[in-house]
DNA sequence: GATGAATGAGTATTCATTCAT
DNA sequence: AATGAATGAATACTCATTCAT
């Protein structure tokens, strides 16, 4: 038996694929047809198995969308990892204007699932309880990112760094909710104007 | 009052008066309980009426929805009505911020319901089909005053007025779904924090 | 309104005989193809009504099943009422044996369903909560006889009354049970057999 | 041992050994949890194999089931086997009061697989079909032992052997499933007073 | 207009059984 | 022989909607 044999035991390699094709649907069919409607019937079918196969990766549809969550929030978490670090090495307008444009598309792939943490009070409790730290994890990031740039006179000292990075997010988050967000142009627009009067606010000496 | 007269109004007093008791209670009921869990059994309870007497006035628990997001709406729209009228008459960051602050407070209120909008695609198109223009109002309330300070040169004039009314509503609407949004003293400050920001944003010469 | 008319309110005749049909058809469905293959859908079939109807009527099958134990219980309490008040009317044979006769066939009624109760411990604990005494009212009754006749030296003084009053009970019970309790003829010689040893046993004087 | 020896003995050792496991895990598993919660996962998992080594061993649940009944009841078997001889050889209130005694306590852990039976239209019916004549063994001994004590003029000659044999076999039936069976004290003075009745009805003069 | 009993399609979940490894 | 991932039919229960009163 090879080290990859032995690697697959227990967790075996099909067992494993399911999983993350199970995941994956979850997140395609909260996409298109809502969380309400995102039954497990529908979840099953897009993942190309059966209904019962379900319960042998996940206790139940919760736990299900637990995961399918913490999935989408990972690619976040890693783009905004080195951001803090980028402080001071180009304009804020360009370090932070990139980094609000990526997690803007980001966003809107995690939205759908995100929604359901808000209509459903039982599943918001469960993932701070189970994940906690890490969909924290970029306002954290930005904070310090704009901490570090108020350091190097670059942002207005007066503002809050905690607060102001959940504004940054919140305008993200508001705006992939824009009922014309599925029209990709006017989307894009929008977000160029709310990262142009953002920065603007946050580097503006009055 | 002749059973003629009573006839001749069409709409019934005691009609009238169940129907405005149904559109409260689906406000008072979703806010409750969320969406998800906001049956039609719940909401003819806290009506007061039986669950068949819902048909009489709504042909389905969608129009219902219509109803109440369209009532919790009106008062929204009251607010930003006068708004552009108001140009120069004092700074942007007095006019505009109160008036944000104001919208702030409602959306609390409207949340519940319009998002439930969001998680029911299906509700959200009629709702742009039938009502469509009362939604938009406050958009463009506050395009308008964008518009008029522009003219004024006290606003940036490279914003466009559309877009940046779509972005101060947008964080409004993202602030109002974060998590910890029910402390209020935290709540208040980070609705603080963002008019600052977006204000500062819009004001700025750079 | 006539008074009828003012009873019928809140239950309504019309829901008053669903309900009745529906603890029918759960006795009849649980006898026919025992408890573990009473479904809800069977039941409501038996009962010529949609599924959803046994949820307007009792919260969960569990206590559909509950209350269609006691109706079926019901009929054994009237029977052995009396059979106290009969002490020394007659012999012993006579009076117990009758008695005894009586429950035999009745409990073949009772039996599928009580059966799930000794299949199913969560509803053997919310019988015993929820009705508690009347399931043991047979057991006193018996009991109670068996005390008076020993008062009158017709019955050997040194039985325990409580004790033998099981004794009895759970021979009927065991003998309803057998494999071959639906060959009728055979059933009641079995059950005559056991009167006969049983009433000996309790006369004897030895 | 080699290959092939293995292979000649049909049925291998380890083949054996998994298949007793299972048994002893059905009657275990059935006994804590009852019939309708003993899932082949707990019994898989209670014999420490794989749910699906279970249908190598037996065709399906059924079978598994039935030859855990036969095992139970061949512990019964082996009591009854020896009284027929032991008429005679000590009053009927000793020898018929021993055996029945220890009957009652092997009942005790035959009971919740023997249910099954009552529970499972089906699965009596394999069972009366495919072992028939095993499961009677303890009522023929017994009616075997009554009539030679009938011969011996020790017990009523009125009395039918078969019959009355299934009488004393259903009282500590009837009294294993009493609900309050798990308190041992209350149960076993139960089965004594049945003992005193049942052999005082067989001896009885009168 | 109002009622509330009845409906039935739909939901998440279970579990005996199959099958590729 | 043994595994355990996958299956899918079946289950209890929900809920928006209809309809006789």
């Amino acid at each position: 038996m090879t080290a990859a044999g032995a690697d697959a035991r227990g967790k075996q390699a099909r067992g494993l694929r399911t999983r993350a094709r199970l995941i994956a649907a979850t997140n395609q069919v909260v996409a298109e047809v809502g969380f309400a409607n995102a039954t497990t019937k529908a979840i099953a079918e897009a993942a190309g198995v059966a209904e019962g196969t379900i319960y042998r990766h996940f206790t139940d549809k919760h736990h299900l969308c637990l995961a399918a969550v913490l999935e989408a929030n990972a690619d976040l978490v890693d783009v905004v990892a080195q951001l803090p670090d980028r402080a001071g090495s180009a304009p804020v307008a360009d370090v932070l204007g990139n980094a609000l444009r990526t997690l803007a598309s980001l966003r809107s792939q995690l939205l759908p699932i995100e929604l359901s943490l808000l209509t459903q009070p039982a599943l918001r409790a469960s993932l701070t309880a189970s994940a906690g730290d890490d969909t924290m994890e970029p306002v954290r990031a930005i904070a310090d990112y704009i901490e570090r740039e108020q350091a190097l006179s670059r942002i207005r000292p007066t503002l809050d760094p905690g607060q102001t990075s959940l504004v940054l997010l919140s305008t993200l988050f508001g705006i992939a909710m824009l009922p014309g967000s599925d029209d990709r142009r006017h989307h894009e627009r929008t977000v160029e104007e709310a990262i142009d009067v953002l920065v603007a606010g946050l580097v503006a000496d009055r």
